[in-house]
DNA sequence: TTCAACTACTTGACATAACATAGTAGTAGG
DNA sequence: CCTACTACTATGTTATGTCAAGTAGTTGAA
């Protein structure tokens, strides 16, 4: 997997992920590793920048079956900005695919 | 438009293009721009990247509008590459599609 | 004849984001 | 008590795109 590729599109899986459900860090992990291999590292920071940005806020959990969990709440912010990166992602898509299918030139 | 989305992405545009025509760096900003905002100084470093990686080979020619032009010619290996690029850029589109759409959890 | 505009390439400082690795800590079970 | 699993944080590295500036050849008009 070329890990170039990633770039900006992790964010938009993240917000996509939250907006249908809180979720907490090492959960987001898994979830996204699902179909996109990604690490704890990258994950984080993402959560952080996104909260940073109040896009999400956060609130600690405890949990049963280890340290307590922080969990993400996407904002009505947050909302906007999946719609706005959403549509950015398709209009970069679709800038692609002409060149890939030789509609250009 | 995201810049982060063109991370790597701008290189297999670059592949395909070159692979239809020898193309020049300046032809190639242009041919480009028609889709995907981007400035010289990104297009210049991804030829010599990939003239390095023997994806490309390059020769000057002369023109009569303006100083010498190098152009590009891709190479057999530039031609796997562009399969091998190409490849991963489908199988990631349609992983994150997933998780647009919805498919996932 | 010189100056602007366009063509064409190069370089370097900067910003962003993913990766790798390691460290801290809570819980559970042998 | 030690290991495994869960969960979060921190730090240095790498890759690539952006911005800005510089060099240089050609053309055409003042």
């Amino acid at each position: 997997m070329n890990s170039q590729f990633k770039k900006g599109v992790l964010e938009l899986i993240v917000l996509q992920i939250v907006s249908k459900k809180d979720m907490y860090g090492y959960e987001l992990v898994e979830e996204v590793s699902k179909a996109v291999e990604v690490n704890e590292g990258t994950i984080y920071p993402i959560l952080k920048r996104l909260t940073n940005e109040h896009f999400f806020d956060a609130y600690i959990q405890e949990s049963t079956e280890g340290p307590p969990r922080k969990y993400y709440h996407i904002t009505v912010m947050g909302k906007q900005q999946l719609i706005a990166l959403t549509n950015q992602w398709n209009e970069f898509y679709d800038s692609v695919n002409q060149f890939m299918k030789g509609d250009n030139g």
